[in-house]
Parts: structure tokens; sequence; C-alpha cells
RNA sequence: GGGCAGGUACCCAAGUGGCCAAAGGGGACUGACUGUAAAUCAGUUGGCUCAGCCUUCGGUGGUUCGAAUCCGCCCCUGCCCA
């Protein structure tokens, strides 16, 4: 294993606590197990809430990887159990609740999707319903008297909620007892999380305590802001990037970021050092490079980390053709018309617009076009002798085929 | 168990008998502009056989020429009391 020192500064690098105190002791006792020399067990939980891993997701992921280049035991928990709560960390509201069926059918995309950022033959996986319903009746009292009411009502979003007089479960209170209990079961040295869940990981040292164990070690990283550049990124608030999304898509999503989100992304989500981060960040300021190429190399980094350079260098040229040139994508979805047909039927059945009413309020916007040109009747019938290009708005295409 | 306040479109939130397909904000979409799908500004945002019609305001049953609005019952939430 490699020195301590050097172990350290790997590791460490970007972790945010809210609290210094929190900090020096957790940088003192990782040290402390460091120098055990043995390989460290550490672990982060995700729950399946949603069918796609997206980049907030590989913050932690990327850190474990670093663990597990360094030697150490790395466990990739799946939140089976823990997520029949919906943990409420993150939320100004209650989850939707999963069936344990419904969990382990997601779970299933994130072991095909993990892969991409751990290595699967160090990987150890588990599902935390494997002993969290074992609990019985009796444990989970001695977990709970762990715990007042008064510690989560001062969470922050625990008390927002109680002042505004929305409901708090009293399921979501276990929540953190249940991710503690995994700390428990998996024996871990190390446990990393978002910085949201500081209280989560303080309840696991909490409970190993409680169970004679020695506590782990909290790691917590900054939160990845969404596609809108405020809003952590999550699925339910439809700001996020998958991981397994097309390098088109991808590279687009990226490119829509706010300019002032940008450096978060350069700091969770790229291979870049800080000194390289440091560098383009000054020149960003010093008007030197241009926020759009900026963008578009953050782009091109993090398609690259998914999908590779070829598809990276590919997705840019795409993106350069059809929003800087303005040209029609290389391919693009067919749809066949038989003969001909009115187009706001077209926009319809070929899945540009939801309803007939939106597909006729696209062409009084003048968002629609054929064959280039600007379409302005919704009587418009398209009469399509070869092929042709039905376009809405600037980036939505479908190419038209006689059939 | 009792009293009070609530449940409105994707989300938040106005409306308390006709002028309500329902204010305002967010989000989303379209357009203009641009430095990119950033920012900014403008418009649109239930459906349809579209100057009209149909469905929608927790559920259901009523009152009325007419209900999101009034009444009964039911379901759900918060607060206070016990």
């Amino acid at each position: 294993m490699k020195p301590v020192d050097e172990q350290m500064a790997i590791l460490m690098r970007g972790v945010d606590f809210g609290d210094e105190q929190i900090r020096e002791t957790m940088e003192r006792e990782l040290r402390e197990r460091l120098s055990e020399g043995r390989p460290l067990r550490v672990y982060c939980g995700y729950d399946p809430t949603a069918p796609d891993l997206h980049l907030g997701h590989t913050v932690t992921m990327r850190k474990l990887r670093q663990f597990q280049e360094l030697g150490h035991e790395v466990v990739f928990l799946i939140g089976t159990g823990t997520g029949l709560i919906g943990d409420p960390s993150d939320r100004d509201s209650a989850r939707p609740r999963r069936t344990r069926e419904e969990l382990h059918a997601l779970a299933k995309t994130y072991t095909d999707q993990v892969w991409k950022i751990l290595d699967r033959q160090k990987t150890i996986v588990r599902y935390n319903d494997e002993w969290l319903t074992k609990l019985t009746l009796e444990d989970i009292i001695k977990l709970a008297s762990n715990f007042t009411v008064q510690q989560f009502l001062v969470r922050d979003n625990f008390s927002k909620r109680y002042a505004k007089g929305d409901p708090i479960w009293l399921h979501e209170l276990l929540y953190a007892l249940m991710q503690g209990y995994d700390a428990v079961a998996l024996r871990t040295d190390v446990q990393i999380g978002g910085t949201d869940q500081l209280f989560n990981l303080i309840a696991g040292r909490k409970i190993m305590e409680f169970f004679g164990l020695r506590p782990q070690i909290c790691l917590t990283f900054p939160i990845l802001v969404g596609t809108d550049g405020y809003l952590r990124m999550s699925k339910s608030t439809g700001n996020y990037i998958g991981i397994d999304e097309p390098p088109e898509q991808m590279y687009g999503k990226v490119m829509s970021l706010p300019d002032h989100a940008m450096s978060n992304y350069f700091n969770l989500v790229t291979r870049w050092t800080p000194a390289e981060i440091a560098h383009i960040e000054a020149e960003l300021k010093s008007g030197k490079l241009h926020p759009r190429d900026a963008k578009m190399k953050l782009a091109w980094e993090i398609v690259s980390i998914f999908h590779g350079d070829a598809a990276a260098d590919a997705a840019e040229a795409h993106f350069r053709t059809v929003f800087q040139e303005r040209e029609l994508p290389p391919d693009m979805p067919t749809f066949t018309v038989a003969g001909s047909a009115n187009v706001v039927d077209l926009m319809v059945e070929a899945g540009l617009a939801k309803s007939k009413s939106a597909a006729r309020r696209l062409i009084q916007q003048g968002g629609v076009q054929l064959d280039g040109r600007r379409v302005e009747d919704i009587n418009t019938v398209v009469e399509v002798a070869d092929e042709a290009v039905l376009q809405v708005g600037r980036r939505r295409f479908v190419k038209l085929i006689a059939g």
C-alpha cells in the first residue's frame, strides 16, 4: 500500500464538511486507520429511486474508485431496504414510497451502469434489504432509543416542514437509523456521501458505538447541481444527466448548463487536476477563454469519461453542426408517410407534438419547418415525394419517408 | 374522540354561485436576440371535428336555469384541545 501521506492527499481531496471540528476529527481518524496498513472497508449507499445513475451519483462513486485503486475494499451498497422509506435528507417533502420489487428492478440498472466508474472485479455489491428487513421490533426500538425527536427536528429540512405545517411522517425518521445500521451490518471503516448525508453518516457512528463497534469515518463531498444550475441533481427534479445517455444528448445537456454552474462541474465531475481547473478559471475570469468554449471543453470531457474520446469528438461535431451552424444532424429518427398527410396529424403521429392542439400552437408560433421552410398554415398538407425533413423548434427533427 | 383550517391544472398558489379552462409565480415549450440549448426580452402552456364544443378544481350524492364556489356523506393533511 502507498504511504499514508500519499493516500491522505488523494482521499481527502474534495472533501467538504460544514464544520471544521468534524473535518479535523475525521482527518485524524482516517490517518490513524490508514496507518494500520490493512485494506479499509469503504462504502457508499445509493437508493434505487430512478432507473438511471446520473452525474450526481458519480461524485462519490469516483471517490470509491480512488479507494479501490489504493487497495481498499469497496462496497457498492444498493438501498433496496432504505429505499422503502426514501431519504428525506435532500427534500422539502416526503418521497413517494416504493415497493421492494420496484426497488430491485431499478437496482438492476444501477448494477449495469456502475461499472463505468467502479472496478467490477474489486467491488462488493450488497443490498441492504438483506439485513434491514430482518430487524425485529425489539431491534428497531433499541436503534430508535439512541435518538431524540429534537435531534431530528433541528435538521433543516424537517424544521422547515414543521414550520410550514407540512406532514413529517413517522417512517421518515427511521431512515437515518436504517442507514446507520448498514454501517453495523457491513462493519465498515469509512462511509462516504454528499454533504447532505452528514446527519445520516454521523447516525451511523452513533449506532456503531451502541453495538460496541469502532465508529466509522465519515467523508462528505459537495453536491452537484443539476442542469438548472441551482438545485441538487436528481431524477425527481428532472435536472439530471444520466451516465447512460447517448453522447450527443449528454453533450447538449452540459451545454445547456448556466455559465455560473460550470465551476461546480469542473471540480466534481472532470478528471482535471486542481491546477488545470485553476488555470481554466483564471482564463475565464480574464476573458481569455470564452465561456462557451470552456463549456464545450467541459462537455467533451464529460462525454469522454462515459463514452470515450471518439464519441466525445462526434458529439462535439454534432453540436457544432446542429446548434452553431444550424444544419441538419447526420442521423435523425424516421417516419414513414403513406401518400400525403396533414401537418398537424403528422406531428402527433411522428411524436413531435403531444396533441393536435400542441401541434397547432407550435405552427402558429412559427416553430415548425418542413425542409427548412416555415410552415405557416395549420391546414398544410404534406406530400412526401421521396424524403423530407420535419423540424420542430431548433432541436427536434424527423425524417419523413414516402411509403 | 372534539373544535378549527385546508385538499385547485406538471409544481407552488389565487379564486368562495354565472364575466372560470380557472389570476400570479416556477417549470416547460416557441420566437427574437446572442456567446451555446448561458443570460435577457416576448409569446404559449387541458382536449377536440377550434369564432363552437367536451373534460377538469380530493371522492361521491344533492340544491340550482347555472357549482371550483352552496349542502350531505366519505377519504386525506395540518393546528389546537383531550
